[in-house]
DNA sequence: TATTTGGTTGTTTTT
DNA sequence: CAACCAAATA
């Protein structure tokens, strides 16, 4: 895997020559010194390159001192590699130069001001989990019931507000006496939260970008400062920011108004995020005269690659009109390959990885990634490639710092660093197993709260707390204990020793092998985040340049700081030889030689519930887009006929994306192992349809679906599948229903009546269905439970 | 108190 | 077909 950087060597020599290896386009971009400048930089365009060229050239040409720059990159990584190049070009590091994600300077922000907001300096960053069991532990004591409001739901509904800048008060003024249920229990909730993380001297994640603005608001002469500081502002993917980023740097650039963004509306993928197109797509409005260069030219893709990408995305009509060039050749037929379920398409893929290394040894695993739209899909793949030998690395799914085992040790480490953070008490109080069980930290915690002591405080108190078994007093005491010893460490040694000597302690290792067969991995999970830790302390000064950290702060602060921002992306090895797998948002800003594209189909790639709302189908042929315009010389789409999805089996039709690529510029194969299945399919269709058991209602969604005649109609394969499909479960399923506009269907409580049309697809298949006397109702086709009626 | 069992539940995408 | 959670037992 690369992130989309030039090579380059080492000189002055070199950025002099750079301007004219570029385009007119790219010259004109790099050279800009003032004012406020949009660059729609297309896939592939080299706009990092861009980005990294201005950003030297500022320093090195124009004399700005580097800490006058702040640049916002969209991975962690992107910005140190992006630091390391612009260090090659100057020959010396860009010191004080800001640059990192909006939530890594966010959270640089708060340390310095957080006590202007009444958080600490040593806050601790909750992440998505640890928000969750803060919510459910408030709905708890709320007495609200988590099967009628979901914590997720509450969760994703308070990410919202936070990111248009709702906070709790404007919440509950808005919503608390609203004819919304669901935002009513919202409004009960939100606040209470936001206090508890206050109390816990805790931010989330969308703490970091949101107070960030709020110290600007309220705090004119911070934001004078810092206004002042950075006269040079650069973006990277403008595209994916929402509002809280939006108005974050508008504040900052009011001043100087020398702001770069760089993006591709296009690209962008993140609207459920909060994510606004339009910040990208008003930028001259936000900043009028603002200079607009279009980089339309791209370096990366075969000529077939391309054009089968703009004609993907030209369908979009929320957009601004452009379209990519490239000087390549046409290359490759892009292939398109139908699979018998998501096994045969793993296997399928392994096998076309390990041809084509046979026939040119000195291809490696890392040309290939293999992109789909949710990490659930990677199972199969995983299985396929293990049982074949092949070497392969998953970007995203189950992170790495989301692991339980790793989690519990992050929480002694933040209960070291923040005492009063609660929610990392209650996560380890009895890991490993302390004999405190639930009944003894209900009454600890109840009498903490009471007291209004923190859970770490009122270990040194536990005389007064009322109702405790002697064993549970004793472990409390030692676990106290243990958590200042390790306080007062922290001052002393480095994270890595602390962590080292806090695992041999506690016989962390021990206790986890101990615990079945998956001890071991868990085992060396967490030695993996020691040799993170210990590797930490070297890089401890370039975190920090030339600021010089407050005595309050230990090196452990840091490196959570560090461990809560990272990303699985920011940990992926590229060097390492291995095929990747990973969703398509992961692979925003990346590149491959080869790139397959998995489970396009209707429902799964474009989402099911997309097919209701057209803002979101077009983000889903965004996503579909950025996919195709990885590849850089080959690529290969797949889709499975039937694929099994929340435990049963699903029978699918080719994704409509694929039929909007012109035939040409495809071949179409099936796998051999379908191949032969079909073979002796079609056999014993001849014979008269096969005897048995009825396929169950998830087929007979599958006859309603191709007698609607879906988009993907266009395509012979397609449609010869959607039709043998359906004569197989004609012959086999009298009684299931037709759901096709003018059959007759009952309903147990409506009743009889007749299918006015449907939409959505497999899951969220939708039913109109006019019953008799009752009037016209939109059902859920799987929970609707119709028969047919004659 | 800790562990096991069974039943329920659910599937976008992520900093 | 998971993973997760609640109630039942050792």
């Amino acid at each position: 895997m690369r992130v989309n950087l030039f090579d380059h060597e080492t000189t002055d020599a070199v950025l002099a020559r750079t301007s004219e290896t570029m385009n007119p386009e790219q010259q004109e971009a790099v050279e800009h010194v003032e004012g406020p400048i949009l660059v729609l930089a297309g896939a592939g365009s080299g706009k990092t390159r861009v980005l990294t060229v201005r950003i030297a050239r500022l320093i090195a040409e124009h004399g700005v001192p580097a800490d006058r720059i702040l640049a916002v990159t969209f991975t962690n990584k992107a910005a140190g590699e992006i630091r390391a190049r612009i260090r090659r070009f100057l020959g010396r590091d860009p010191v004080g130069m800001w640059m990192g994600t909006f939530h890594s300077l966010g959270a640089r922000l708060l340390r310095r001001h957080a006590e202007l907001l009444g958080w600490d300096s040593t806050f601790t960053i909750f992440d998505a989990e640890e928000s969750l069991r803060e919510i459910k532990r408030i709905m708890d004591r709320e007495q609200l019931d988590p099967k009628r409001w979901k914590p997720q739901a509450v969760r994703s509904a308070m990410s919202d507000a936070k990111n248009q800048l709702v906070g709790p008060d404007a919440f509950v003024a808005q919503h608390a006496d609203g004819f919304d249920f669901f935002l009513k229990t919202v409004a009960k909730i939100y606040p209470a939260y936001q206090a508890s993380l206050r109390e816990q001297n805790a931010f989330d994640f969308d703490d970091l970008l949101v107070k960030p603005v709020e110290l600007f608001r309220d705090h004119e002469q911070v934001l004078e400062r810092y206004r002042e500081r950075f006269a040079f502002i650069l973006v990277d993917e403008y595209q994916d920011t929402n509002r809280a980023q939006f108005l974050f740097l508008e504040m900052l650039a009011a001043k100087h108004r020398n702001i770069m963004v760089v993006g591709d509306d296009d690209q962008s993928i993140y609207g459920w995020r909060g994510a606004d197109v339009r910040n990208i797509l008003d930028f001259e409005k936000t900043y009028p005269g603002a200079r607009v260069i279009r980089l339309e030219r791209n370096y990366r893709s075969t000529g077939n690659i391309l054009a089968a990408a703009n004609e993907v995305i030209r369908r979009n009509l929320q957009r601004k009109e452009k379209t990519l060039r490239t000087d390549r050749d046409a290359g490759e037929s892009l292939v398109l390959v139908e699979c018998a379920d998501e096994r045969d398409e793993a296997r399928w893929m392994v096998e076309e990885i390990e041809t084509r290394r046979s026939q040119d040894a000195s291809i490696p695993y890392q040309d290939f990634a293999i992109l789909y739209r949710t990490n659930a899909q990677s199972r199969a793949l995983e299985d396929a490639f293990r049982r074949r030998g092949v070497p392969y690395q998953i970007v995203g799914g189950v992170r790495f710092y989301e692991r339980r085992e790793i989690q519990d040790v992050l929480a002694y480490l933040r209960l070291i660093s923040n005492p009063r953070d609660a929610a990392a008490f209650q996560r380890i109080v009895n890991v490993p197993k302390r004999g405190i069980g639930a009944t003894s930290q209900k009454r600890f915690q109840g009498w903490a709260v009471e007291a209004g002591v923190s859970p770490l405080e009122a270990t040194e108190r536990l005389d007064e707390v009322p109702d405790l078994p002697r064993a549970a007093r004793n472990s409390l005491q030692g676990f106290g204990e243990l958590i200042r010893r390790f306080s007062i460490r922290a001052t002393q040694v480095s994270v890595g020793t602390l962590l080292e000597e806090l695992l041999e302690e506690l016989d962390f290792l021990a206790q986890l092998r101990a615990e079945g067969p998956e001890g071991e991995d868990r085992a060396e999970n967490v030695k993996e985040l020691v040799a993170g830790a210990l590797d930490f302390d070297a890089e401890l000064e370039e975190e920090w340049g030339d600021e010089t950290p407050p005595d309050t702060f230990t090196e452990l602060d840091l490196f959570l700081q560090q461990v809560a921002l990272v990303t699985d992306l920011d940990r992926a090895d590229e060097d390492a030889d291995t095929v990747t797998f990973m969703t398509l948002h992961n692979a925003k800003g990346l590149e491959f030689p080869t790139v397959f594209l998995a489970g396009l189909e209707n429902g799964l790639f474009p989402m099911g519930r997309a097919f209701d709302d057209p803002a979101q189908l077009e983000e889903e042929r965004r996503l579909f887009y950025v996919g195709v315009t990885r590849a850089e010389d080959r690529l290969f789409l797949s889709w499975a006929r039937e694929r099994r999805r929340a435990g049963d089996f699903m029978m699918c039709t080719l994704s409509s994306f694929v039929s909007d690529i012109p035939e040409e510029l495809l071949v179409t194969r099936r796998t051999p192992h379908l191949e032969a299945q079909t073979r002796t399919f079609d056999a014993r269709d001849r014979s008269g349809g096969r005897t048995g058991e009825s396929g169950g209602f998830g087929s007979s969604l599958g006859a309603a679906r191709a007698a609607k005649g879906d988009p993907s109609e266009g395509r012979a394969s397609a449609r010869r599948a959607a039709e043998r499909e359906r004569t197989f479960e004609e012959g086999l399923n009298q009684d299931a229903p037709h759901l096709v506009p003018g059959e007759r269907v009952s309903h147990a409580t409506f009743g009889s009546g007749t299918v006015k049309g449907v939409s959505g697809f497999g899951r969220d298949l939708k039913v109109t269905v006019d019953f008799d006397g009752v009037g016209e109702k939109k059902l859920l086709a799987r929970y609707a439970k119709l028969e047919r009626d004659f």
